[in-house]
DNA sequence: TCTGGGGTCCTAGGACCC
DNA sequence: TCTGGGGTCCTAGGACCC
């Protein structure tokens, strides 16, 4: 990043980051970096916003919204002058103007955050191989084998963070403890712009007196369960007999727990994960109830999975549709193939036949969305182009299908119209005047 | 206030096979 | 004739995370 940039952002020259990072750390417990705490977890400090920031520094230290202003948006980053006002992600834009009137609403985009987001990952790498991205702007990293060559844990988590923000002009913050889970919880700790250190005899005592909703794993409906055990704290968690928990919560999630209370989690770093399933939703705007709508979109999200897929060089067997109604309940419906498959055409089908097979539906529907799951790794896959190039696709959210049936004409005649029975045959359906095929 | 879009993992029931 | 138990695959829904 320019240095011009970061000085418009106000953060060139702070000298307490010099300080910072020549200063001792941050150990819990009071003690010394004893090396014990070799799992990095770093985590950007608000993301977007911070990104954003950098291209609008008369903004900074102003509350600062990243979402989708007016209709259904949420707050997808906030700077730490807006969560003071109560403000966080996934809360309704509406909700967080009301507790933040003052706040500026700017949208995202994606495709700067995942650029950064590269740049990062890169100066992550350079200090260990053992790098596990966690999501856009957080990794853990096993840095055991690095200790001899760069220091203490500590230590290179500070050249770590100046190295991010010299670079991007970024902050972040890190947390080193002995396991992934603890280094997670210390990062969220340090933040903004800080490093915590758990050295591993301190584990449990860091562990133990924080709420069981810091537990990874723990949402409101566990945490409400669990809570009518008269389990509040992580500590109260950790005593609780594992049979009892597992009665609550099921197998899985209650030997996980107890585990996690415990200070225990085995988990080393991953640094290649297999996709699982790739998919797309969109929220309308406006609640519908044509459903010859909801089939355009759904050619349109099976389009965009199937280029995906194609692009990871990855097809799927299984079609998953999913549909949220107005009262927000929401279905989902599968299918598996007898074949994987990376076609637009095939999970098209797929999804409208079992947007079909519903029958009737009695109310609006506010999302609608595909995912195909079960994915291997394709064989020889055909070339297929994207239905829409980028200048052409209708905007998500598109409100016209006569004129998004138009353009698919315009672009492949009215015979592929046809047969996604995007039109009804009738005085329309004759040969497009200049019927072009698929280019490659 | 009214709830995005990208995912992962778990549970539970039924079909089917051995 | 009645009845096991285990394993795998499929489907639907829900909790959770960022």
């Amino acid at each position: 990043m320019a240095e011009g940039a970061k000085r418009a952002a106000g953060w060139a020259s702070k000298p307490v980051r010099q300080a910072a990072s020549a200063a001792r750390p941050r150990v819990f417990g009071g003690g010394e970096d004893d090396g014990s705490a070799t799992m990095l977890h770093i985590d950007m400090d608000a993301f977007f916003a911070s990104v954003e920031l950098l291209e609008h520094p008369e903004l900074v230290g102003k509350a600062v919204i990243i979402g989708h202003a007016g209709g259904r948006g949420v707050v997808t980053s906030a700077t730490y002058e807006a969560r003071r006002f109560g403000v966080h992600s996934a809360m309704p834009v509406a909700r967080a103007l009301q507790l933040c009137p003052h706040a500026v609403v700017l949208p995202g985009h994606m495709e700067k955050y995942k650029r950064f987001s590269g740049e990062v990952m890169r100066i992550f790498r350079s200090v260990t191989p053992l790098v596990e991205p966690l999501s856009i702007d957080e990794a853990f990293l096993d840095v055991a084998g690095a200790k001899r060559l760069l220091g203490l844990p500590s230590t290179i988590g500070a050249l770590v963070r100046a190295q991010v923000e010299a670079e991007t002009g970024l902050t972040c913050s890190v947390g080193a403890a002995s396991t992934k889970f603890i280094a997670k919880m210390a990062s969220g700790r340090a933040k903004p712009d800080g490093m915590l250190v758990i050295p591993a005899a301190e584990t449990l005592a860091f562990l133990h007196p924080l709420p069981i909703s810091a537990l990874w794993g723990v949402g409101a409906s566990t945490a409400e369960s669990l809570s009518r055990l008269g389990i509040k704290t992580v500590g109260e968690l950790a005593a609780t007999p594992l049979d009892t928990l597992i009665r609550r919560v099921g197998e899985a999630s209650g030997a996980k727990l107890h585990a996690l209370a415990s200070g225990l989690d085995p988990r080393s770093v991953v640094t290649e994960r297999v996709e699982k399933s790739i998919g797309h939703e969109i929220t309308f705007e406006f609640d519908v109830a044509d459903e010859q709508k909801i089939r355009l979109e759904l050619l349109r999200l099976s389009d965009q999975v199937a280029v995906r897929l194609r692009r990871a060089g990855l097809a799927g067997k299984t079609v998953a549709l999913k549909l949220r109604f107005t009262d927000f309940s929401t279905i989902t419906r599968s299918r598996t193939l007898a074949e994987p498959t990376d076609l637009a055409q095939t999970i098209s089908d797929a999804s409208r036949e079992l947007f079909a097979a519903l029958g009737p539906v009695d109310q609006r529907v506010r999302l609608i969305g595909v995912r195909v799951e079960n994915l291997v790794t394709a064989g020889d896959t055909v070339h297929q182009p994207s239905l829409w190039d980028d200048e052409s696709a209708p905007p998500s959210g598109w409100r016209d299908a006569e004129a998004t049936a138009d353009l698919i004409a315009a672009k492949f005649g009215r015979t592929l119209l046809k047969r996604a029975s995007l039109v009804q045959p009738g005085p329309r359906d004759r040969p497009a005047a200049t019927p072009q095929p698929p280019t490659p």
